[in-house]
DNA sequence: GATTAATATGAGCATACACGCATATGCTTG
DNA sequence: CAAGCATATGCGTGTATGCTCATATTAATC
């Protein structure tokens, strides 16, 4: 196969949907927390050190881009992460970051922060 | 394999950030369009169809992020993909993509392909 | 059925950012 | 050095979204 045909607007807006569900810090955090297996809301919040509204708000957002599966069990909602290609992005951002990390410090020619 | 360690709350701003270059549309037409190879910034603006200065933003946007690179040759500026791990990224954002359309349209009665 | 525990949601605020318009900067040529 | 082209940037505006506080919802227990 030769080139790649361009994606619609409607795929496009999709895609950048997609990653900006993975753009916050917080966010990222549940899903690193899900990493091991599916936890309870109560869990994460402890897991992560947020508020209880503001962790249930970033799980409705990554439950509604289908990034995280719900369970409900109880009193207890259980998440856990519904997208295996979640986990082959965050390892190939996190690979890509080290080596500019690592190419600057190196430019830099020494430690810093 | 053991577990993975959690990131330090800077990584994770680091993730997050690049995650937020890729979350809008008009950049990912960029860097779609650059797949092929360098072009100049009038080219970018043709081939978008977005405003020069846009553009231009966007084009800065993607460059501090490390995605694309810069390249001055006279009065033009050329960009091209920096990072080949975005053209990775942003198959496995797609492909993903694809299974939940296409499992959305089974689920709607439709007939598979 | 009232109470309590776990989670979700409405309202308000502050911030971030995409976009357009106008203009500045930088490079080339006459 | 003046003029013209390619690109970058300052500014204002509208919108999106993350966060907190308070409250609503749902389910188990007495």
């Amino acid at each position: 196969m030769a080139k790649k045909k361009p994606l619609s607007d409607e795929a496009l807006e999709l895609v950048a949907r997609r990653f900006a569900a993975l753009a916050e810090p917080m966010r990222l955090r549940l899903i690193q927390a899900l990493f091991n297996g599916e936890l309870s809301v109560n869990e994460l919040v402890v897991a992560t050190g947020g508020t209880q509204a503001n962790i249930s708000r970033h799980l409705q957002t990554l439950t509604q881009a289908h990034i995280l599966s719900r369970r409900k069990e109880g009193l207890q909602v259980f998440y856990a992460i519904a997208d295996p290609s979640i986990v082959k992005l965050c390892e190939l951002v996190c690979g890509s970051l080290e080596k500019q990390l690592s190419r600057q410090v190196t430019s830099l020619g020494g430690s810093g922060r």
